[in-house]
RNA sequence: GGGCGCUUAGCUCAGUUGGUUCAGAGCACUUGGUUUACACCCAAGGGGUCAGGGGUUCGAAUCCCUUAGCGCCCACCA
């Protein structure tokens, strides 16, 4: 033989994917062809392949590969996200090791380094995806950053601002004190946390009293501008018109009510806070109270926090418990389960903290995203994500779109220096001075005289028009490329950015473009490890990916994560799953050596069994393509994956290969030969999106050199199937396994020819099939049988082998298999006796329900006859 | 606190409008196998009161109610 034993991953893998770039089979233009398109979820620039990008991005390729496949023009357009917070705090981070800080730099100085960082680490994680086997259109990456990306960026943030969308507000927004910006809601996680619960005792002025209130956060009494009470609260009617004295600080404040205050919680006592909570912000504006921010934007205290000034906020929780205890205010403490919100990027406890920000309003512009959804415009998979989009859409907030970074798309309103309170918002600063020459009337303003806004844009809002922007349709909204491939057929994505990304981009669709987005989103579920826990670098539990796809080959780990990754489950990753991908390489590999082995001839005439094998591998085929085809339709991704590994496993290498191949050293005929080839191609095709290598080097094995390769083939079409066939064809494989059973449990070896009696008719070409895989003879005449014949029902037909064993032994279970279908006739002739049955089933039922009586009659009639 | 979803074999999951012998698949497991493609294999087999309880129906894994357990999203009380 001169194939090679195995596949050797390495090596074939980079010449396939190196074979397909140079032939440009990955690149679209448009043409007169159906589009098909998917923009790719952006990873992050710097970020490294793991696990869920693996499993993202091959089902990806699958539907781009599919599509490529069945004529469509396929274009899958990758690329970066600049993902601003990340990034930056991964630059300043480095920055810090090499003993820079980074307010020691200027905007410009800091955003060189950022650059740096990015050009030396950017873009490896899409070095990444070509191992994989990803066929995206590489002449089309885009980055966020790049400059088209970022001029289509700044001219909606201006289109909105005109529309009077976008505007500025001082509000309590969540501070990450780690990388000094504001985050969204969303950006925010909480956890629950063991904590510890502070009662203070406050002095009241002018009298001998005091008021306890109970608090997380003691360090924030500096910003304690009241004490309120519930109005209904009869013990602190005393108190009325009092106030109350902070300890250390010595402050007087006031006594309040209020109804938002709970009696039943702690002392029923709050201490009000208005810069350091969103509620106690509402209650001190409803009484006009003053704000006192006690904290720095790193989270430090500022001059309020008097002697604990510039020290860490929960460093002065723990000194100002021991200063409470020794001036005696402190009550107690207690243990308290609180849920404590954390920047999901830095991890840091983040802070409530007053600003000014610029927000987008989003209730008008998401209501056609949220229309779309309902009405399945865009359908999402699985359904259950439409109620949890529609529950967000329905109780949307305005989104704060400003962040104090750097690294970004820096917003582009100019203030005027001579009074910060005016700006203009312009495309570039030329555009801005002509803007506010304008608006002062005084035309001698130079750009010296304009300061361009310090924050950049969240991430997201480069990224909520991304489907848009790849294709210029912001700047160029008539341009060729976007007209043609928008809107993008299947999104692929996870469900954790349904709100941050998948969401926005439907409503960015519609109110830039009149257009959803994209047809289809398939939600992955979240890789997990066998026990079912997230994978995280501390837990160390996440494999590392490359380093699998260098173990097992692409084609295996593709094949590994799809085994059990239904659209929206989590998925149980263990690299036995990658074992069983490899294992399925190699079986389909050993059906390409053993057809290639085969010595073809001319002269030899094609067996009975050969036709039958074909008659029926052509019909299984088609069935099971409709299967795979349905499985495509309905996003079920793995389904179709294992019904093609059955297929090919099962179907072909079990049966149909099985009953073709000659025996050793005999040559195979001409036209079986051919056939089978055939069928292998078709195999290949329907296996090429899930293992595109192998798929293709099996493909050039098998064809001519001029031949077009694997990757632009075209998907079968099934042709019309004869179920009697199949069905006839299920029969013998019955038989089959069941004469092998029968050898097995009668210790009777193979070698040793079986000859089976029957009055069932079997044709001629099916009996020759039994005869070569189970070395069975059956003859239709059953007088030659021995009156103690074994027997063997097979699908309600009953066969009779001859003196092979005692058949007395059997006798047992012969009386039980009586025994059951006594039962199971009772219990189907108590159906058709009954009335309300025959009145109200369905014809077909009760048909079916006969048919069963007539079937279970006979065999009983069977059993009997032997027993006697 | 509000909303959504899940519970089927040892594990991971299918099971469409209630009805074809409907209780399935893959893996794992057990037994047998030196049948020249493959031991990364072949063949055969054993596994489930469909979470518990109640109801509707001629008929329920499937529909309704209820109990228990698990998960997710949103909001968040000092």
């Amino acid at each position: 033989m001169n194939i090679v034993k195995s596949f050797d991953a390495k090596k074939l893998e980079s010449k396939w994917y190196k074979f397909w770039m140079e032939n440009n089979y990955f690149d679209s233009i448009p043409n007169e062809k159906k589009p098909y398109t998917i923009v790719i979820p952006p990873p992050n620039v710097t970020g490294i392949l793991h696990m869920g990008h693996m499993l993202n991005n091959t089902i990806q390729d699958i539907l781009i590969r599919k599509a490529r496949l069945q004529g469509f023009n396929a274009c899958w357009v990758p690329g970066t996200d600049h993902a601003s917070i990340a990034t930056e705090a991964k630059v300043v981070e480095k920055l810090k090791n090499e003993g820079i800080d980074k307010s020691e730099l200027t905007r410009e100085e800091f955003l060189q380094h950022a650059w740096n960082w990015t050009d030396k680490h950017g873009g490896l994680i899409l070095e990444q995806l070509k191992k994989l086997g990803c066929s995206c259109d590489w002449k089309r990456t885009k980055f966020t950053l790049d400059s088209e990306m970022s001029e289509s960026v700044i001219k909606v943030f201006i289109d909105l601002f005109e529309k009077k969308l976008v505007y500025k507000g001082f509000r309590m927004v969540n501070w990450d004190p780690q990388a000094k910006t504001t985050l969204s809601n969303e950006e925010v996680i909480y956890e629950e946390e063991e904590s510890k619960i502070f009662y203070i005792k406050y002095k009241i002025l002018n009298s001998s009293e005091t008021i306890s209130v109970a608090t997380t956060r003691p360090e924030t009494i500096f910003g304690d501008t009241a004490i309120a009470v519930n109005p209904s609260d009869e013990r602190y009617h005393k108190f009325e018109g009092m106030k109350a004295i902070i300890p250390i600080l010595n402050k007087e404040i006031p006594i309040i009510k209020d109804d938002y205050v709970d009696s039943e919680f702690g002392t029923g006592c709050l201490k009000v806070t208005p810069a350091h909570s969103e509620n106690d912000k509402i209650i001190g504006d409803k009484h006009k109270l003053e704000i006192v921010d006690i904290l720095n934007d790193d989270g430090t205290l500022n001059d309020f926090g008097l002697h604990y000034k510039g020290l860490d906020r929960f460093v002065v929780r723990d000194k100002i418990c021991d200063e409470l205890k020794k001036i005696k205010s402190l009550i107690k403490v207690e243990p308290y389960l609180t849920n404590v919100g954390k920047s999901e990027r830095t991890k840091c406890i983040i802070e409530p903290k007053l600003s000014e920000q610029w927000f987008l309003k989003m209730e008008d512009i998401s209501k056609p995203a949220l229309n779309a959804v309902n009405r399945d415009d865009v359908k999402l998979f699985p359904k259950k994500f439409k109620n949890t989009y529609r529950n967000w859409m329905e109780n949307i907030r305005d989104w704060n779109i400003s962040r104090q970074l750097w690294w970004g798309h820096q917003i582009p309103v100019y203030y005027f220096k001579s009074n910060r309170k005016d700006f203009v918002v312009a495309e570039n600063i030329e555009k801005a001075v002509e803007k506010a020459r304008k608006k002062s009337g005084n035309n001698s303003l130079e750009e010296k005289d304009l300061e361009q806004e310090n924050d950049v844009l969240d991430t997201w809002f480069s990224s909520w028009i991304w489907p848009i922007s790849v294709f210029d349709g912001i700047r160029n909204p008539t341009n060729k490329d976007f007209n043609y491939y928008y809107p993008t057929n299947d999104l692929v994505t996870g469900p954790d950015i349904l709100f941050f990304w998948v969401a926005r981009m439907i409503v960015s669709g519609f109110e830039f473009k009149k257009l959803k987005p994209f047809n289809s989103v398939y939600f992955t579920g979240l890789v997990r490890d066998k026990q079912g826990r997230k994978m995280s670098k501390q837990l160390g539990n996440s494999p590392d990916a490359i380093k699998l796809i260098d173990d097992f080959g692409a084609d295996s780990v593709r094949v590994g994560l799809l085994l059990s990754a239904p659209a929206g489950n989590d998925l149980l990753f263990d690299e036995s799953l990658c074992k069983q991908g490899k294992n399925f390489s190699n079986k389909i590999w050993n059906s390409y050596r053993l057809i290639k082995s085969w010595e073809v001839s001319s002269s030899v005439d094609q067996n009975d069994y050969c036709k039958a094998g074909i008659e029926w591998f052509e019909n299984k085929f088609d069935s099971k393509l409709i299967e795979i085809d349905d499985h495509f339709k309905k996003y079920r991704i793995s389904d179709a994956l294992m019904c093609i590994y059955k297929l090919v496993w099962d179907d072909f290498c079990s049966w149909y290969l099985e009953i073709v191949k000659p025996s050793f050293g005999l040559p195979i005929d001409n036209i079986t030969h051919e056939n089978t080839l055939l069928f292998l191609e078709k195999c290949l095709i329907v296996l090429h999106p899930f293992m595109p290598f192998i798929s293709e080097e099996i493909w050039a094995g098998i064809k001519n050199p001029d031949d077009n390769p694997l990757i632009i083939k075209n998907w079968p079409k099934s042709k019309k199937i004869d179920n009697t066939l199949l069905k006839d064809f299920s029969h013998i494989s019955n038989l089959v396994s069941g004469i092998r059973k029968y050898r097995n449990e009668n210790g009777i070896s193979f070698k040793d020819k079986i000859e089976l009696f029957s009055l069932h008719k079997l044709k001629s070409n099916n009996k020759s099939i039994v005869l070569k895989l189970a070395n069975t003879e059956i003859i239709g005449d059953i007088s030659n049988k021995d009156l103690n014949a074994d027997s063997l029902i097979i699908d309600s037909n009953e066969y009779f082998i001859n003196n092979f064993s005692n058949s007395k032994s059997d006798i047992k279970k012969i009386s039980e298999d009586l025994e059951y279908n006594q039962a199971f006739l009772k219990s189907v002739q108590s159906k058709l006796r009954n009335k309300r049955f025959i009145e109200n089933a369905p014809k077909n039922v009760v048909n079916n329900e006969k048919k069963k009586e007539a079937d279970i009659k006979i065999k009983i009639k069977m059993l009997e006859l032997k027993l006697k």
